[in-house]
RNA sequence: GCCGAAGUGGCGGAAUGGCAGACGCGCCGGACUCAAAAUCCGGUCUACGCAAGUAGGUGUGGGUUCAAGUCCCACCUUCGGCACCA
């Protein structure tokens, strides 16, 4: 790692916030470093990959170019000083669950022990050890056997010299591997002996140290102590390789098999004790049992059967799976009868009195690499400095204000080199700066796009100040964000990054809340149209179609995502997989079918927008054949805000028709000009159009708020039917109307208020306001039930009492008939009098 | 495999525990028209019935409740995310 580029002087208004605060101070300053990492090179991009842009073939997704593993310098952000914090301040933001909880996986805390492994005596060094973490060091009396990931350092000093061989190829074969290869085959473990052995620190049994890739380099210490019995990874690959699996922890209850049977029974001690003595019977143990046992002796005698044995078991297949929740501790010397939770933190206090180990926590979130070998993106404000034989000597110093910004150069030829030189080492003349009579080479490396993503919602609150970044009164006004809408592709990325660096932001004073956005709503991702995939027999060339085959056939072995129509193979047989259209389809009881052939299924699917796919609707097609407004509206009309749904075509012309419905209402169409419809007049609205317009109002209103954009559309196109048939349409039932359309269809809102006469456009009119009285209607039709099926209904007076109804219920003639010859048990008006349901039994 | 979300007509979807299917699409019928498109009006969960109506119905199986799409338990399916993180 890098040292620090150089210490800043602390802000004396910092100081008086404490010491914490201008401890963030100087952490936030020290959060970027060089270091040699692996990356992903791709030299036809020019560029490093991150893992998701490498495919399982090992190649660019773009481009499918060969991608290479090669160590560079690279500058990284060292977003981990900041985990804690980031897991912490989801507390305080209004996300959803889901999201709050990728970030938190993402920040992957764990906590747990460091334990020195000492090598056994045979080997190289005797002070050498090995460092593992753990978050059981309750189960450290089970570790079996040691597992170094290919990469550890201390691999090649241990492996003896029969081992070698087998040691170096399996190294070699490992660093071949992608990234994918390694993580994608979950099937089966593999891994080589290194020859050496280690000694357990709990209870000084020598364990052999093997290698295997399924340890990874990068998390913890690259090594892990084994627990085959309790972790189901150790236990594959202890059944794998036939090794010892030494079970310490049993459940607080215990179930157990018989002769091959699961059993379930419940036993007092005694009746335990007598069945104890068929070796092959275990039983459903309570916990109190155990203790009880533990005490009385009789615990080997439990062990003793086939799921747990008392000493090193020479069959693991014994164990179908690891036994990974917390219990009871077994096999753990002076521990035994310990509950995990305890044992945890006695073992770490057990370690660290004992200099063997300590408390420890682990993340799963890296440091961010930040260097990009790109022309375009932010220059990094750094110089390198120079020593006497021209080459950089590794000290870094920023640039002072004075130097800032840092353009770019004009550059002929700014395309990627192939080698990992980013291509502003071609300019010569840019880079090469002397000052204070030294030399320097500039950062040629530039940021990626985060740089400004991760703060544009800053800078928009204050974009063409050319002093500073942003006015602090402006960031103290606007920020945080109120309500910020994206996909929930950003959950980990974009959210994440932006968090961090608020908080920097934060910690240096120039903002002043601690999240930047308060609260978070995912929409949903538009699907392509529906589609109808058919498949028919023919030959590998697609040629000579034959027989439909019913898509059941295929369930489970044609990949959902296969996108053009094409050939595919299954079972030894090639198909023709194609799409069909939807008048060729019916639906027959759950599944669609070719029409008239109810014995070959269709699936339908709505399949993400891909070119490949060919359904890709572009936004500007729909513009022009239906207007943006109708674009926009149907966009909110699809459905919920947060849910994944396809588009559908037919979905835009009914909003589109709806638009013309409500034009028509205004104007006349028939006529040469935009004119007003002669039924748009300046009278007063008849009190049933004033009350359905109030519960319009109303409804939009808190749709809006609750961004239920889909059904404040349905109240608007309600309220459009409402007026339709009406030969006078009052002004004051329209005007506010179109105030309500507005946000959803901002054109057409425009259009209609100046027709009506307005100069001025109508964003500064004030929201419409429903009177609470005329939202209520005057009369209700109330449902009547008997034993909770409807039998009747009742037309009554807004206000009626729960009494009242009851009565006129009771009187109701189909009421009467529906209860003839029963007893009325009682009788449930709900307090608000929604309905009447009347009980009764024969 | 683990975690999260969701399953309601032919389709997209509505329903503070209180009339399931609002609104839109599609479809059927009618009006206008020489005709078509557009527009307007009516109908459209299923079965039986000429009808009034009766019965059934929100993925499956149980449960709670006067009352369940909604709450609880188990399962199935789909979508999204993570995936050897010790």
């Amino acid at each position: 790692k890098g040292r620090p580029i150089a210490e800043l002087p602390i802000p004396a208004d910092l100081k008086a916030k404490g010491d914490d605060a201008v401890r963030r101070f100087q952490d936030s300053h020290r959060l970027a470093y060089q270091a040699e990492v692996a990356v992903n090179w791709c030299p036809e991009l020019g560029t490093v990959l991150a893992n998701e842009e490498v495919n399982a073939e090992g190649r660019s997704e773009v481009g499918e170019f060969p991608v290479v593993k090669m160590p560079l310098r690279q500058w990284l952000l060292r977003i981990t000083a900041y985990a804690d914090r980031l897991l912490e301040d989801l507390e305080k933001v209004d996300w959803s669950e889901s999201i709050k909880k990728m970030q938190r996986d993402w920040i992957g805390k764990s906590e747990g022990a460091e334990v020195d492994f000492p090598l056994a005596a045979r080997s190289a060094s005797k002070d050498e050890k090995i460092r593992v973490y753990t978050t059981r060091p309750d189960t450290l009396f089970g570790a079996t056997y040691m597992v170094l990931s290919p990469e550890h350092a201390l691999v090649d000093q241990i492996t003896t010299p029969e081992q070698r061989a087998a040691v170096t190829a399996y190294k070699e074969a490992a660093a071949r591997k992608s990234e994918q290869e390694r993580t994608a085959q979950t099937k089966k473990k593999t891994g080589v002996f290194t020859g050496a052995y280690a000694i357990n620190p709990a209870n000084q049994k020598k364990i052999p140290i093997w290698i295997a890739d399924y340890v990874l380099a990068t998390y913890g210490t690259g090594a892990i102590m084994a627990v085959p019995a309790h972790d189901e990874r150790d236990l594959e690959f202890a059944k794998q390789f036939n090794l010892p699996v030494q079970a310490v922890v049993v459940p607080d209850e215990a179930w157990a098999v018989e002769h091959g049977k699961r059993i379930k029974l419940t036993e007092n001690l005694e009746n335990l004790k007598e069945k104890l003595q068929d070796a092959h019977a275990l039983q459903s143990i309570a916990a109190p049992d155990i203790a009880a046992m533990l005490r009385e002796g009789y615990w080997n005698a439990v062990t003793a059967g086939p799921v747990i044995r008392g000493a090193y078991i020479d069959h693991p297949d014994w164990f179908d799976s690891a036994f990974t929740g917390e219990g009871f501790a077994v096999h753990s010397g002076q521990f035994d009868g310990l509950p995990t939770a305890k044992f945890k933190a006695e073992m770490i206090k057990w370690l660290e009195e004992r200099g063997l180990g300590q408390r420890k926590i682990n993340y799963k979130l890296r440091d961010w690499l930040f260097s990009r070998q790109r022309y375009w993106g932010e220059p990094f404000p750094l110089l390198h400095e120079l020593g006497a034989d021209g080459k950089p000597n590794g000290l870094v110093r920023p640039l002072t204000e004075a130097d800032l910004p840092v353009r770019l150069p004009e550059m002929a030829d700014f395309k990627p080199s192939g080698k990992p030189e980013p291509p502003l080492g071609k300019a010569t003349e840019w880079v090469n700066v002397t000052r204070d009579g030294k030399k320097y080479k500039r950062e040629t490396n530039t940021m990626p796009q985060w740089a400004g993503s991760c703060w544009y919602y800053i800078r928009y609150l204050d974009a063409r100040n050319d002093q500073r970044f942003c006015d602090p009164a402006k960031a103290k006004y606007w920020l945080p964000v109120d309500l910020y809408v994206g996909g929930a592709e950003h959950a980990v990325l974009h959210l994440l990054y932006a968090r961090f660096w608020h908080k920097v932001l934060f910690d240096r004073g120039h903002v002043f809340c601690p999240e930047p956005f308060q609260k978070l709503v995912n929409q949903g991702m538009i699907l392509g149209e529906v589609m109808y995939r058919y498949f028919q027999e023919c030959d590998a060339e697609g040629e000579n179609r034959g027989e439909l085959v019913s898509s059941a056939s295929f369930q489970g072995s044609v990949a959902k995502d296969i996108q053009a129509e094409g050939v595919i193979s299954s079972g030894g047989k090639t198909y023709w997989m194609g799409y069909v259209a939807e008048e060729n389809v019916e639906k027959v009881g759950q599944h669609f079918v070719w029409k008239g052939r109810s014995d070959i299924r269709i699936d339908a699917y709505a399949f993400k927008m891909s070119k490949s796919r060919g359904n890709v609707i572009n936004p500007d097609d729909v513009v022009n054949e239906y207007g943006a407004d109708s674009l926009r509206l149907f966009e909110m009309f699809m459905g919920p805000l947060e849910a994944t749904k396809p588009w559908s075509m037919k979905g835009v012309e009914g909003v589109y028709r709806f638009l013309s419905r409500v034009w028509r209402l205004f104007i006349d169409d028939r006529a040469e000009n935009v004119r007003m419809n002669d039924t748009v007049q300046n009278v007063e609205p008849e009190r049933e159009t004033l009350q359905a317009l109030h519960r319009t109002i109303q409804r939009v209103t808190e749709d809006l708020d609750g961004m239920r954009f889909n059904t404040a559309i349905s109240a608007m196109m309600e309220y459009s039917n409402h007026l339709t048939p009406l030969k006078v349409r009052p002004r004051k039932a329209l005007e506010p109307f179109v105030l309500l359309l507005a946000p959803f269809a901002p054109h057409l809102g425009e259009e209609l208020w100046r027709a009506l006469g307005h100069p001025n456009t109508l964003a500064y009119e004030p929201w419409p306001k429903f009177d609470p009285e005329l939202v209520k209607a005057d009369e209700v039709e109330i449902p009547i039930q008997v034993n909770g099926k409807l039998r009747s209904k009742l037309t009554v007076p807004a206000g009626t009492t729960p009494a009242q109804l009851e009565a006129l219920a009771l009187a109701d003639e189909k009421v009467i008939a529906a209860i003839a010859g029963k007893r009325i048990i009682k009788v449930i008006v709900p307090p608000r009098g929604q309905l009447v349901n009347i009980v009764v039994a024969d």
